[in-house]
DNA sequence: AACTTGTTGTGATACGGCTCACAAATTGAT
DNA sequence: ATCAATTTGTGAGCCGTATCACAACAAGTT
C-alpha cells in the first residue's frame, strides 16, 4: 500500500505536504500514463502493478527500456526540467499510482529541501541506469550476449539468483524481449532454440529453468 | 573565468559557501579526471577547455558520449548517488576546473536548497541527453544517419546553424567520430567520401562546408 | 469441434557494416 | 628536406542479423 518508498522517510511536515498534493489514481492494464514528446504534466509514483517504459521511432520500431516496478517514480526528470517526457509509460498490469501535478511538485521541492535531495538521488539513479543501457547498446554486444544478460538480470530479481539453477517466469513475448534488447523477434526465437539445444536453459510452459548459469554468464561477458 | 554557470545565480550565501569548498585546478591536455568504475571523489566544474566523456568495453572498444564544454558539471550523478563514476572523463585541451570533494559537496547541497534544486535540474538534463543517446543507439539508425545527425548538431553549435551553408571545424579524427556514432573508422571514411561525391558536403583541410543542408537533414531522419 | 487470433519455430535471402590488408596522403619532428 | 608516425582512402570477403514468407502451435471464442 505505502509503496512510494522514495518519499517515505521524510520528516512529517514534508510527508503531510505530499499527502495533500498527491492524487491517488488507478489505471487498468494497457493504460498510457504519458507519451514521449508530451509536455510534462507531473510525476507518477507507482504503487502497484508494472509499467512498461519505452521509446519509439517514427517507423514504429520500439525499444523497451525497462519494466518499472512499484516504488518507482515516473516522469520525474521531465517534470523537473520542464522538457518533454523522453519516453512513453504504459501499464501492463492494473496499476495504482500517485500522481502529483508539476506545479505542486516543484513547489513541494522548493519548500522541502530533504525531498529535493531525495529527488536528486533518484535522478542520479535513473541517469546511472541510462548509462548502463547506453553501454549495452553502444558497445555492440551481440544479440545473444544481450539476451544472456537479460536472463541473468531477471533471475537475480526473483530472489532466485542464489540458486544453482534459477527458475523464472517469462512474462513477456519474444516480440517484447526483442524490443528490450533491440533485435528482431525471429532472432530471439532462434537464440532461445540455441540455448535449449546447448542445454543452457530448459522451458516448461512459461517457466524458464537456467540449467547452466556459468555458461550463460560466459555468453553475457564474452561476445 | 566565471564559467561555473550552474552555481552562478545562487544567493550570495550559497555562492560564498561554494567558493570556500571549491579547488581551482588546472589540467594539461590528455589528463584523466576520473575513470568509469572509480568510487566518486567529487564533482568537476569545467571552466575552460573541453573534456571527452566516454565508456569503454573490456575489449578496448570505446564509445564517446559527448565532448563537454565549459560550464558543464562532470561526475555529478556519481557524486550524488555514491555509485561509481559511470564513464571516463579525459581532457582534450588544457583545462581549468573547479573541483569539489564529495563530502563538502553533499554538505553544501543539504545546506543550500536552491543549489540542490539546480542540481536536480542539471541531473534531469543529463538524463535527457542519455535518453537521446539511447534512442539514437537503440533504434538502429544506420551509420550514415547518425553521422548526418552529428554533423547537423555540430553545425548548430558554432552559431553557423542559421546559414544556408554552415561551415564547421572537424576537430576530431575519423576514428574518434566513429567512436561517437558507434561504428568503425573505415565506415566513417567511406561515409564522408559518399557525402562528398553526392555534393552534400565539401572539405578544405579540417574545415567542412555543408553544401546541401536539406539533403543532410533527410539523411538524418529517414534511415 | 471448428475458427479466429496471437504466438512461436524455421528456412531462404539480402544487406549493412566489420575486419583485414595495404596504399596514399598528411602531419610533425629533426 | 627527410623520415617517422598518424591519419585517411579503398578493395575484398565475411558474418550477424534483418526481413520475408510460411508452417506449427496455443489459447480463447462461438
Amino acid at each position: 500500500m505505502r509503496a512510494d518508498r522514495i518519499f517515505c522517510d521524510l520528516d512529517t511536515a514534508a510527508l503531510q505536504a505530499f499527502e495533500t498534493i498527491k492524487y491517488a489514481t488507478a489505471y487498468p492494464k494497457g493504460a498510457v500514463l504519458f507519451v514521449e514528446g508530451q509536455a510534462p504534466r507531473g510525476i507518477f509514483v507507482l504503487c502497484k502493478g508494472r509499467v512498461k517504459l519505452s521509446i519509439c521511432a517514427t517507423d514504429g520500431k520500439t525499444l523497451i527500456l525497462k519494466i518499472a516496478e512499484p516504488g518507482e517514480v515516473l516522469g520525474l526528470s521531465a517534470t523537473v526540467s520542464g522538457k518533454p517526457y523522453e519516453l512513453t509509460a504504459e501499464t501492463i498490469d492494473p496499476c495504482q499510482v500517485n500522481f502529483v501535478k508539476r506545479e505542486d511538485f516543484l513547489r513541494f521541492l522548493k519548500e522541502h529541501s530533504d525531498a529535493c535531495f531525495k529527488v536528486a538521488e533518484q535522478l542520479s539513479d535513473k541517469y546511472n541506469n541510462a548509462c548502463h543501457e547506453v553501454r549495452s547498446l553502444g558497445l555492440s554486444h551481440s544479440a545473444g550476449e544481450k539476451l544472456a544478460k537479460l536472463l541473468l538480470e531477471w533471475s537475480s530479481r526473483n530472489g532466485e539468483s542464489a540458486k544453482v539453477e534459477p527458475r523464472l517466469k517469462l512474462a513477456l513475448t519474444h516480440e517484447e524481449i526483442a524490443q528490450m534488447i533491440g533485435t528482431s523477434r525471429e532472432t530471439v526465437t532462434r537464440l532461445f532454440a540455441d540455448l535449449k539445444k546447448r542445454q543452457i536453459v530448459q522451458s516448461k510452459g512459461s517457466t524458464l529453468l537456467i540449467r547452466n548459469k556459468a555458461a550463460l554468464k560466459t555468453l553475457a561477458t564474452n561476445g
